[in-house]
DNA sequence: TCCAATTTGTAATGTTCGCTACAAATGTGG
DNA sequence: CCACATTTGTAGCGAACATTACAAATTGGA
């Protein structure tokens, strides 16, 4: 059985690629002559790899999440509820102003409102944000059941507040604003964290 | 001296559907038909009043901020920071969730990303958001000098904090999240504004 | 009543969009 | 070395995009 010529491009590389394209100018934004140039390939090789200009954001949102699915785990390992909100807040702070990528989250960026018949894109987008609320919200319950965090704490508003942080951070670095100014809002939301969860 | 054809549609009952078209779709998201759809005219009446698509967008833009002038009015007479920033954060938790326009914030969902070429849309938005950053600082800064808030506060940190919260809100909004929930981050968000401003 | 000025509707402009046919190239298995 | 499977590069597809030429229509002023 022939398996064919290979392929000549790194799929991981690429989409290394693709992802900054959508970070920096968002899904309606990037064109297909954009991602195929940086990407170093052709938009035959493209469609073959990835199905279409919608798969292709979809791949690079799966590496995305995969390359901070390390820091999320960092997050989510604190041995307290605090020290998961200080790691999230401080941590999205030093990500979103990082220089080696574009400011902001592509979770964000990536387009909050976009053309009829794209619906499904910023509902993706949407659908991703919620699933690292969850993942908050899922550990402040835990929290709550260890005594770490008071009875009356609400895991659902707590993480909802973090979700709202990250995404007003990106709104921010998307400005302009620089790690200084992100790591200040950060500060000051942990007071709101430590007021609510009654520290 | 000949005075012309009248125009036979009200430039504000237009701008008002452009306004929502973007707030929707984005600028890159909004096609010339849709818009020219929505405001009840074609593309030539488009182009005389507008210019171009940019400038009907700036248009919106100037007619969205008058629209929320005088909300934005009622924030700053405010007679105390603590209320400003009440009155800020649970009026935007109101607005963006207002069933009679798109959720979020048309300064959001306008565009953070855009294609290459267009980035004066972005920008623009950008210093939109940042106008209204400098009227909340100033605000503070008057606080700060009137004994309302203490020596210690930081005009410009809490300025950028509470931009923060009205975005992070307005996102949320666009991934459909209730009145109850942004009043809720509205709630967290005073805690921060207390601790920060020595309540 | 004709002229000047402006808007309106139709129809089209050139460009760019996402996407794909097709043939040449490159590999594996027999 | 041959047959097959897959990718690559070129070139172009139809559709949609923002924008505009142009002529008919509508007004006020001379």
């Amino acid at each position: 059985m022939a398996i064919g010529r290979p392929r000549a491009f790194d799929a991981d590389k690429a989409l290394d690629e693709a992802m900054e394209v959508f970070w920096r100018h968002g899904y309606e934004g990037a064109t297909i002559a954009e991602l195929t140039a940086a990407m170093g390939i052709n938009a035959p090789s493209l469609y073959a790899a990835f199905g279409s200009k919608e798969g292709l954001l979809k791949a690079a949102l799966d590496r995305y999440s995969g390359k901070r699915a390390a820091f999320m785990q960092h997050v989510l390992d604190a041995p307290t509820a605090r020290e998961v909100a200080r790691r999230l807040l401080f941590g999205t702070a030093d990500l979103q102003t990082d220089p080696a990528n574009p400011p902001g989250c592509l979770l964000v960026q990536g387009g909050l409102a976009c053309a009829t018949g794209h619906e499904n894109v910023p509902s993706e987008l949407a659908s991703r944000r919620a699933d690292n609320e969850e993942l908050l919200r899922e550990r402040f319950k835990k929290a709550k059941a260890d005594g770490d965090l008071p009875a009356t704490a609400d895991p659902t508003g707590l993480a909802r507040y973090l979700s709202a942080q990250t995404a007003g951070m990106g709104v921010l670095a998307a400005s302009g604003a620089d790690r200084r100014a992100l790591r200040q809002v950060a500060t000051l939301a942990m007071k709101a964290f430590d007021s609510a969860s009654g520290a």
